[in-house]
DNA sequence: TATTCATATGTTATAGCATAACATATATAG
DNA sequence: CTATATATGTTATGCTATAACATATGAATA
């Protein structure tokens, strides 16, 4: 038998709806001041929570900026990539399946084996490209 | 004038040795650990010598292990992308002309304006991919 | 020379991110 | 009923990064 994984915990919606709400990458602590409320009072379930979406590819997480996001679109174990804009905030996913052929293609010259691959574009979105004056780092 | 910069200082110098003679990427607190020896007591020093490196391109940061390489080849401006091997830890820089227009071109469809790129692909190495028992998590 | 400017570093403290280790609770499978 | 898997609670700790302010040094120039 193929083992159905269990359905999310009330915890794990809370977390998920938070991510879907935002209109911005959320961090860890972030998402633990927004639960106070509801009880959650340490970082390890948040952690939790996140380590789950992200098994079932619900959410990912931003290397870049260390905050995860809810993954807009359900994916087959594909390639998400992310545009993100340092002046306000929005990220973008999106997938391109030649993208990540070549990846595996290049990478994979070498002998290399992909199992992961972050894909992280900082930048300016179309509506702060005009106005953009300053440019926040990383 | 274009305002040549000045030549790297000594602690710079020094972690760009370490960096470059490391066999995976190092921390920023394995740098500070590696140079108490010679003076250096506290975090900022070691972060700032990253960003003069960094700024130069003369080493890069690896988003997905909150860790730092010495960059193994003078880039013009050009993506450097990682394959990371969870297994051995070794990190192999390469570059990919096409990987970076592809790139552009793929964000730029909805206005985005890159102006930084992360690319990093974890997986195992040749030497790695075969006796892979364990699988090292990110 | 004296002044100014840019750069680098020192120092202290703190903020922000993440997990180890152990306990408890609950549901489901066998 | 018991074993297992999963989730959460709780406490503590460790790792990563920067703020804020002081000091030093060298190069450019008035």
């Amino acid at each position: 038998m193929v083992s159905a994984s269990r359905p999310l915990s009330p915890t794990q919606v809370r977390v998920l709806e938070l991510l879907s709400a935002a209109a911005k990458p959320l961090s860890a602590y972030d998402l633990l001041g927004l639960l106070r409320d509801e009880g959650v009072n340490a970082p390890p379930t948040v952690y939790r929570a996140l380590e789950r979406l992200m098994r079932d590819g619900l959410a990912h997480r931003i290397e870049s900026l260390n905050a995860f996001v809810a993954c807009n679109k359900p994916h087959h174990s594909e390639l998400a990539s992310f545009a993100i804009c340092d002046h306000c905030g929005i990220v973008a996913e999106f997938t391109d399946q030649d993208l990540q052929a070549r990846l595996s293609a290049v990478s994979g010259r070498s002998g290399f084996h992909a199992t992961r691959m972050t894909v992280e574009i900082h930048g300016h979105c179309a509506k702060c490209a005009d106005q953009a004056h300053e440019i926040i780092p990383h």
